[in-house]
DNA sequence: AACCCCACCTGACGGC
DNA sequence: TGCCGTCAGGTGGGGT
């Protein structure tokens, strides 16, 4: 599932293949992928064809490609794009940069045909970028850039402050960006009177995080999702924000996370961090940190906000009466 | 503000 | 065989 992690491969993949070209063509299959965009598929064709595509940003698990448009006088605003295609790849969704000649994707949704291009190696680059989806809770959608603080009140002051499409102005920093601000996040932590697992899953808080690498990082920090925001002392939060970077890292380094052919990275190749997930999906299994210790631990599996969480009940005491 | 449920979707899987 | 319920879960909206 499109995390944090898988998102970025996707951002890279699409920057080194996508940046600088213009989208010549757009054919939407499925209306149901663009339902966001409520002026429907004409107008997403008419906005885009012509368009050059800037660069590929993130925040979070939301993606966007700042475009500059069709006739767009650079002289009269800086020529900074204040339009973006927004993609959010929701539980299945996928980017894949392919050859024209490709036989269609069984859930091909949206196809985008790009100017010629190469690579920063100078090799010959697909001519399509497609958004291929199964389940059809991703899309992509038109958005204005809109100047914005980042959802930390009492954050960094950044000047000037970023664009971003308005529709993710209320995602807050993701742990991973060089601006995200852990005083702020431990701040706003504090404040909340909520689960810590809650907390991490709030994309307004802190984001990139999704089930499986929110009881990850929990794991790792020893810390039960029920544990009350506002019972964790500054380090246990550092440590926490430390085991989601780091978590987070490793599935970066291994090409995202897959338990499945549901996703794909943007030129098509599975990730292989799942193999080394620790609680995650294991129920029944061994913890491998009591497992190290000698002790014949299983991990177990609880229904929390109508999804599931996994947690070693020896590492990971639940606390009592929603006290610590 | 917190927290709940729902809708949006497809496909795999288990039970009968 | 096949039907039906459950599960997977990110996001947004609405209600309490």
């Amino acid at each position: 599932m499109p995390e944090l992690p898988e998102v970025e491969v996707v951002r890279r993949g699409l920057a080194q293949w996508v940046r600088g070209r213009t989208i010549t063509k757009v054919e939407v299959l499925d209306e149901r992928s663009i339902r966001r965009h409520v002026l429907g598929a004409e107008d997403l064709r008419g906005n885009l064809e012509g368009a050059r595509v800037v660069d590929a940003v993130r925040r979070g698990k939301f993606l966007w490609l700042p475009l500059q448009e069709d006739g767009q006088n650079n002289a009269n605003d800086g020529g900074a794009p204040h339009l973006a295609l927004m993609v959010h790849l929701g539980m299945s969704g996928q980017l894949l940069i392919e050859d024209a000649e490709a036989p269609d994707e069984k859930h091909l949704k949206v196809r985008l045909t790009l100017s010629p291009g190469t690579d920063t190696g100078g090799n010959v680059a697909p001519a399509e970028l497609r958004f291929v989806d199964q389940r059809i809770f991703g899309g992509m959608f038109l958005a204005d850039l809109v100047p914005t603080a980042d959802g930390h009140p009492g954050g960094l002051a950044e000047t000037p402050l970023p664009l971003v499409p308005v529709e993710a102005s209320h995602i807050a920093r993701d742990p991973l960006d060089p601006a995200f601000s852990f005083d702020a996040f431990y701040q706003r932590l504090r404040a909340r009177k909520t689960g810590i697992k809650r907390a991490l899953l709030d994309q307004g808080l802190i984001s990139g995080i999704g089930n499986i690498y929110a009881d990850e990082a929990l794991w790792a920090a020893k810390l039960h999702f029920a544990r009350p925001t506002d019972t964790l002392r500054r380090k246990d939060a550092l440590a926490l924000v430390d085991e989601c970077r780091d978590v987070m890292n490793r599935a970066l380094d291994a090409g995202g996370t897959s338990f499945d052919s549901l996703y794909v990275n943007v030129n098509g190749a599975s990730g292989y961090f799942a193999r080394s997930l620790n609680a995650y999906g294991r129920e029944g299994e061994p913890c491998p940190r009591c497992a190290a210790l000698g002790l014949d631990t299983r991990i177990r599996r609880d229904s929390f906000m109508n999804r599931s969480s996994y947690t070693c009940p020896v590492c990971q005491r639940r606390p009592r009466n929603g006290r610590w």
